[in-house]
RNA sequence: GGUCCCUUCGUCUAUCGGUUAGGACACUAGAUUUUCAUUCUAGGAAGAGCGGUUCGACUCCGCUAGGGACUGCCA
């Protein structure tokens, strides 16, 4: 259903943010979904920095910007098209409007505006300057913006490729400042020509523009452009229903990386809020890909999810490569101030493969590793201390011995032997496996005995158990 | 206030006029067990309300209610 005009050109789709902040995490989605549908079309995906507004724009927002998509692996295929960069364009284009009557300068005051502003909300219409029949003043250096010269009547109908069309009456829309009285361009004039310019086919973005969809197309009409197919996505909000914001816990892109979520995680999640292919749920971005239709895109706005993010995560994070693991892990723990040395860094290396499958994020997987990089000897917390008495203590000197004899120090034949020992003293894995637990972790997160006596190592095994047996005799 | 959008289990969703309304996460119970976890098994859980259209409606239409967006010389 998208415009005829556009529907034989190659796809070209973008994503639009403004620079004045964190980038939130439904522009990560937005840009996610332009990205998706390009590369299932074999088209292309731009970048454009709206930073019109110089007051709110910064360097560092643009930037975050940067980090953020490269992050999620969305890279656009061309350079960033900065949109302040075009002012010149945009301002012909306003000349062009003003000579063939699509536009109109407005001599208003802020405070004339602000009058006529409430009057149109009081008379339920939209706003209309004095100045859009009226010559201009002969007073030649008033200062003035240019507006949009709106159509009074008829409607204006969006085919939005996700909300079906929707319906605007032209006597409802507002004649739209076009260029500031500083003689800068404004979002909405821009739009239209960077969209233009940049050849764009496509427009997904979030939901919050759907009225501008109806502005954007009459100053499409004017400058007798083409216009791209608007699709219009849900916006996310949070797990009680209001717009995400920072009490949710997070709404930038970089909190979530910093939460210890992967990117090809955030890409499966995010890919299905909103949209499905039936009964799928964990897949690959090759098969997003293949699947990605813009006709399959949900039109209400969704929730986010803690806990099932945190589900499609822990199924990234047991499939992703160990090294990779060990390096984001190796960062979390220095982040933190922990020294890994060169045994606590081999350590960590057979730790994390033991233990992953127990992670939902990077950080779960620093608190599961922590316990290897402790340096001997260990300080045994209370409770450990309390299960080792005399008998427990015997048999775990016992046990060293036992252990210190096998020939392999793998977690499967360590269960083996730690079975078969627990039955020639008699008793159940129960009598000592907690002291055993506590010896060995002092009191930190650990995984179950074998593993962890793997992950340790022959020597740090043998040795905590040796410290432990002296520390309480 | 006005314009526009949205409404299936707690959450994300499937369904595209005829189904015992399916799946996933979460939750509950049981099994496993050296903590936590993992794993396995079982279970509860939904069409906002009211009217139409139709032989038949979650699906189409209208109204109501509830959410949301926009209503800037912000984007």
């Amino acid at each position: 259903m998208s415009d005829p005009s556009s529907a034989d050109r190659p796809v070209v789709t973008r994503i639009a943010p403004s620079p004045t902040g964190q980038m939130h995490i439904g522009t990560a989605r937005a840009a996610l979904f332009n990205w998706l549908y390009a590369r299932h079309t074999g088209g292309t995906f731009l970048l454009r920095i709206e930073d019109t507004d110089r007051e709110r724009s910064t360097e560092g927002a643009v930037q975050t910007i940067l980090d953020g998509l490269s992050w999620l692996g969305l890279e656009p295929d061309a350079e960033p098209v900065y949109q302040h960069a075009r002012a010149e364009r945009h301002r012909e284009m306003v000349e062009k409007l003003l000579e063939t009557g699509g536009a109109y300068r407005c001599y208003m005051t802020v405070e004339e505006v602000a009058e006529e502003r409430e009057r149109a909300r009081a008379q339920g219409r939209a706003i209309r300057s004095i100045w859009r029949d009226r010559e201009a003043p002969s007073r030649t250096n008033a200062p003035f913006v240019v507006r949009f010269r709106g159509p009074l009547e008829g409607e204006t109908i969006v085919n939005d490729l996700v909300k079906g069309p929707v319906t605007f009456a032209n006597a409802n829309m507002d004649d739209l400042v076009l260029l500031r009285s500083d003689g800068s361009p404004t979002y909405n004039l821009a739009v239209v020509v960077d969209d233009h310019d940049m050849g764009i086919t496509h427009v997904l973005r979030g939901d919050d523009h759907l009225s501008n969809a109806g502005r954007q197309s009459l100053i499409f009409e004017a400058l007798g452009w083409a216009k791209p197919a608007f699709g219009h996505l849900p916006m996310i909000h949070g797990p009680d229903g209001a717009k995400l914001s920072k009490r949710h816990g997070a709404q930038a892109v970089g909190e979530f990386a910093e939460m210890g979520y992967l990117p090809e995680a955030m890409r499966n999640y995010l890919a299905r809020l909103g949209w499905g292919h039936g009964d799928d749920e964990l897949f690959s971005d090759v098969q997003a890909i293949a699947w990605f239709d813009i006709k399959d895109v949900g039109s209400a706005p969704a929730r986010l999810d803690w806990a099932k993010l945190g589900h499609v995560n822990n199924h990234y994070i047991r499939g992703a490569d160990d090294a990779r693991l060990a390096a984001l892990v190796g960062d979390i723990h220095a982040g933190r101030g922990l020294v890994i040395h060169e045994a606590g860094r081999a350590a960590m290396d057979r730790a994390i493969p033991l233990v992953k499958e127990g992670a939902k994020t990077l950080l779960d997987l620093a608190d599961l590793t922590v316990f290897v990089l402790k340096i001997r000897p260990l300080a045994l917390d209370e409770k450990t201390l309390k299960l080792l008495d005399e008998t427990t203590c015997g048999r775990l000197g016992r046990l060293g011995v036992r252990l210190d004899d096998e020939p392999e120090w793998i977690a499967a034949p360590l269960s083996k032997a730690l079975q078969d020992f627990a039955e020639s003293e008699g008793v159940g894995l129960g009598k000592f496996g907690p002291a055993l637990r506590g010896v060995l972790s002092g009191g930190a997160t650990a995984p179950d005995l074998a593993s962890a006596l793997e992950a340790l190592g022959r020597e740090e095994s043998l040795g905590r158990i040796a410290d432990a047996l002296s520390q309480v005799q």
